[in-house]
DNA sequence: TGAATGATCAGCT
DNA sequence: GCTGATCATTCAA
């Protein structure tokens, strides 16, 4: 069942707790691929001396000044592309950085895409998912109850989450030690 | 207009 | 474990 707008428009701590387990779906041109979430991150843009929207709106963080269930895409590195889930009000800039995936549906187009076969090593990180799931700047702003990319409930899988410290952002003083990342206990998936 | 920098990855040691 | 790659975005002037 895809996730209705009401999901995405609490705080960003509850959204991200609750993505853990969720199946997140990218229907494109080339074909369909899917992973289970397995690790993100949430990054409150008020509060948080870490999140890109912290020191308020600009051209690139205004989709997450929106309401929630919406796509934040930017370029980390000169090379690494990183997916947003947007959440909560208009007005508060929450954002869910999706870390990491347990592929489930189309494998072989991940594998292609990738130029890699371990199924742990496709999307075990934020800049890999989006290779693997073809996930680019053109999806900025893509609404998440659309029918191209969206997240929706996922049957059989029982979520046992974590919280830990958010990777790389030892800039952000105090922030740096929010238990805002959230993983799945024991999943191979996961970065590092 | 120009300079600094990063929510990372791959490749090497 | 460590480091270089590489460029959009940001901010200062």
């Amino acid at each position: 069942m895809k996730l209705k707008r009401e999901f995405y428009l609490r705080g960003g701590l509850e959204v991200a707790k609750d993505l853990i387990g969720k199946k997140l779906v990218h229907n494109s041109a080339e074909g369909l691929t899917a992973g289970i979430i397995v690790e993100v991150e949430a990054y409150l843009g008020k509060i948080d001396a870490a999140a890109h929207s912290f020191k308020g709106r600009t051209a690139r963080t205004e989709v997450t000044f929106g309401a929630g269930g919406f796509a934040y895409i930017y370029l980390i590195y000169g090379k690494n592309i990183c997916m947003n889930v947007v959440a909560n009000v208009a007005e508060i800039p929450d954002a869910i950085l999706i870390r990491a995936l347990q592929p489930v549906e189309g494998l072989e187009l991940m594998q292609a895409r990738r130029q890699k076969n371990n199924l742990r090593e496709l999307c075990n990180g934020p800049g890999k998912l989006t290779q693997a799931m073809a996930i680019t700047k053109n999806h900025y702003g893509a609404d998440l109850c659309g029918n191209e990319l969206f997240i929706e409930t996922a049957e059989n899988f029982q979520p046992e989450i974590v919280a830990t410290k958010r990777i790389n952002v030892d800039y952000a003083g105090d922030a740096a030690n929010f238990l805002w990342r959230f993983i799945q206990k024991n999943n191979p998936c996961v970065s590092k």
